[in-house]
DNA sequence: GTAGGGTTAG
């Protein structure tokens, strides 16, 4: 009676402190029998990740006097169906050392982990270890390890345990069908596609992902027409691989027709958004979504980061710390926070952020990592920078970039060369960011040759110099006193230079109190931005320095004259309102 | 087994 009675009730336990008062009920009645049962619903209905259901249902576990391979393997589920694979593998290690034998429910789960870490050593020792327990029968274990190596791109390995299978079920086909989609093989993938007894929606819409991928959106679009039953998986799909050709206009319209959005069409939506720059469309959206999840702010934070709004994405950080305890930031979430305060400058943020990393028990890892390193980089605080680069499991391009640029812009340019030479030796390929960080070095230190040889260098990398390259090219011969050679720089660009290349040669012919290349510059930056008073301000000091007063007070006249006709401007149009 | 979020410049 008690048992049916508490049954019901564990089916209520939504969250963690229902499932630890009932938990506690348990324990005081003796009715320990039914602890699995509350930790099978307690994970079941947890929808947002928290560690702190992880750290508790742990705690139930240990506790155990009996082995129960189930609830542990719904442990091991819920850690690799919140994407948290390094610790599914981990805790299926614990749950070995436990001594308690794998069920099929763990080997699936921490075989997809290994698969979506690319983690080939793990995913070899479980293969080994399921074929000792005979686990190698079940169909379930079998399509995992086809899954396994569909990931790992080992096509050969995927369709040989696929063969294997006594009664391949639809699964195992659509695992077998991703093999050949990850290794590119599109045509096999098709006869495969068409071979399969009873196709279901993943099927679909696994080779529907395949031609959106491949930008390919009229095979894709008349195959999602085809399909008899569409998921909002199908539609995401579809919405996502217009929103990678940059077709934000068709997208919407699927976004909009859609039957039954989900969380994953409004982030892909925002994303796209992001890509192109437009804040406003995305703000938009995440404003009119109703319950947001932890994704959603993500994607929104990331937006306002990406896109030059740090404050906004603080804003909005704090926000959802407030907004709601099911919604708890991670190392993602925070890889945009840090890059947005280091856009501020806010060195201060990163001692809080890894304080917060600790008191959360948040897996730090190397793209949170890189952004911690420019943000101390850029602050000052070369010891923390390069103690975090060392921390680094794998240094790439933008870790390299990310410690150059911060001794581009600190003038360290020889720290800034032997990084270089560092990344070249390991066959890291630079890219346009690392120059605009080395050249930068170099003009801040007054190293015209090296500048120059770096410049040059730039094409044995097949790296075309952007206008922004010029630029600092323009300001480090400009403070060199080297102005004709800048100006000859300019005219030789391939590209139409901008303002920030004209600005570079005004602030030089400040320098040197040279009226020539101030005009010209001067005159070519009042041309390209809206706002010149600041350039013209700039060649009024240099009418002065020189003594030609009168010039002087005539772009001071000039830019009295604009400033009015611009305050009348607006207050004409706010009149006009009234 | 399918769909969504993060790091370096401007």
């Amino acid at each position: 009676m008690l048992d049916s009675k508490l049954r019901f009730f564990l089916q209520k336990c939504l969250v963690l402190e229902q499932a630890k008062q009932v938990h506690a009920q348990l324990v005081v009645n003796r009715h320990k029998h039914l602890e699995s049962i509350l930790v099978h619903q307690t994970l079941q209905f947890t929808k947002e990740f928290s560690r702190n259901v992880v750290i508790y249902v742990k705690r139930i576990l240990k506790g155990f006097n009996i082995v129960d391979s189930f609830s542990w393997g719904c442990l091991v589920r819920f850690l690799s169906q919140h994407r948290k694979f390094k610790e599914t593998v981990s805790l299926y290690i614990e749950m070995h050392n436990f001594g308690i034998p794998p069920s099929s429910h763990a080997i699936t789960s921490v075989l997809s982990a290994c698969g979506k870490m690319d983690n080939m050593v793990d995913g070899n020792s479980i293969h080994a270890q399921a074929l000792k327990s005979g686990l190698c029968g079940c169909v379930y274990v079998q399509t995992g390890l086809v899954g396994l190596y569909s990931r790992l791109g080992c096509i050969e390995m995927a369709k040989k345990v696929f063969d294997d299978i006594a009664k391949k079920n639809t699964v195992s086909w659509n695992s077998l069908l991703h093999g050949y989609l990850e290794s590119g093989d599109l045509d096999e993938a098709r006869r495969v596609f068409d071979k399969i007894p009873e196709k279901d929606v993943v099927s679909w819409n696994l080779i529907i992902s395949s031609y959106a991928k491949k930008g390919d959106m009229g095979n894709a679009c008349s195959l999602f027409q085809a399909m008899p039953l569409k998921s909002p998986a199908s539609w995401n799909i579809l919405i996502g691989g217009y929103v990678n050709c940059g077709e934000m206009k068709l997208a919407r319209t699927y976004f909009d027709t859609m039957p039954q959005k989900n969380s994953v069409s409004w982030t892909t939506m925002i994303s796209g958004y992001t890509k192109l720059g437009d804040v406003h469309s995305a703000k938009e959206l995440f404003i009119h979504m109703s319950k947001k999840n932890k994704l959603v702010y993500d994607a929104m934070i990331a937006c306002y980061a990406q896109n030059g709004k740090p404050k906004d994405a603080l804003k909005l950080f704090y926000q959802m710390l407030e907004s709601n305890s099911d919604v708890q930031p991670d190392e993602m979430t925070l890889s945009s926070v840090v890059s947005a305060s280091s856009q501020l400058g806010d060195i201060s943020f990163g001692t809080w952020v890894e304080s917060y990393i600790t008191q959360h028990g948040i897996q730090i890892d190397d793209l949170l990592i890189t952004s911690l390193i420019d943000l101390y980089m850029k602050g000052g605080d070369f010891a923390k920078a390069f103690k975090l680069f060392n921390d680094l499991n794998k240094k790439d391009t933008v870790s390299y970039s990310a410690m150059i640029m911060g001794c581009g812009i600190n003038g360290m340019a020889t720290e800034a060369n032997s990084l270089f030479r560092e990344m070249i030796e390991k066959k890291i390929p630079p890219n346009l960011v690392t120059f605009t960080g080395l050249l930068s070095a170099c003009s801040h230190s007054g190293l015209v040759q090296e500048g120059y040889k770096c410049f040059k260098t730039m094409k044995d990398y097949n790296l075309e110099p952007s206008a922004d390259h010029y630029g600092i090219m323009v300001d480090m011969l400009g403070r060199a006193g080297r102005l004709e050679e800048a100006y000859e720089l300019i005219k030789s660009m391939p590209m139409q230079p901008n303002a920030g290349v004209w600005g570079a040669l005004l602030l030089a012919s400040g320098l040197q109190n040279n009226v020539e290349f101030g005009e010209i510059a001067c005159s070519h930056c009042v041309e390209l931005e809206t706002d010149p008073s600041g350039y013209l301000l700039h060649l009024a000091n240099i009418y002065t320095s020189v003594g030609r007063w009168e010039d002087a007070r005539n772009v001071r006249d000039a830019m009295e004259e604009k400033k009015l006709r611009k305050a009348l401007g607006c207050s004409w149009v706010e009149g006009s309102n009234h």
